[in-house]
DNA sequence: CGGGATCCAACAGGATACTG
DNA sequence: CAGTATCCTGTTGGATCCCG
């Protein structure tokens, strides 16, 4: 361990992280990418019915350009594109699971605030 | 088993927990009250030193209105406020350790495309 | 098919001042 | 100390049109 990190270093260094998931649509993109899955454009546009185009390639680049996502261009007439997890973001899995189950225990830990 | 969940239903749902994430600086909070820690309203200014009082108080206040964080109100003066997480809240423990686990992999996994 | 460019509305968020 | 109120700006995000 040559790196040295105090708490507040490494606090600070977990912010700028998670600032890469921030944005309206990133974390439900990559549930759609969760578990290798593979995905075209126009398969998110179908998963995920309130997005806008804009907005879900602005994500989409935004992911690919912060290493979370790959994206993976096949030169042909139409042309296909398929987006899926870079090594990285496959390590985020395990995260992404984990919100999931603690999405669900909010039924068994109390009744839910009503949604606002 | 008498919840009938189809893959997609339970997708949706995970949306809705996950907007209670969203903002600028709500997993930052979180993350100081990670493992039981009870923190001050000005403990926050301290520990995060760009946060606003406005943007603190405003993500406490949902925070505690989705049942995430609780507060706890000294009537004395000068008054004595303080924060700490729910039963509920601290199950995302886990999701939050996942995550900063998965933020220290960024550096063993690829260099990180310099920080935007 | 898989986007980019543009315009515009809505909201998130910062600075400052004030209060119990 | 622990906020609230107000004002103001930047960014987010939606709709639409266009392109290779």
């Amino acid at each position: 361990m040559s790196k040295i990190y105090t708490p507040d270093t490494a606090a600070l260094g977990v912010e700028q992280v998670l600032r890469l998931l921030e944005g309206r649509w990133k974390l439900v993109i990559l549930f759609h990418l969760f578990d290798g899955k593979v995905q075209r454009y126009s398969d998110f546009g179908r998963l995920i019915p309130g997005i806008s185009q804009k907005m879900l390639s602005q994500q989409l680049r935004q992911l690919e350009a912060d290493g979370i996502v790959s994206r993976k261009l096949y030169p042909q007439v139409p042309p296909k594109v398929e987006y899926r997890l870079t090594e990285w973001g496959q390590a985020l899995c395990p995260a992404l699971d984990s919100m999931l189950k603690w999405a669900e225990k909010r039924e068994t830990l109390q009744s839910p605030p009503e949604a606002s």
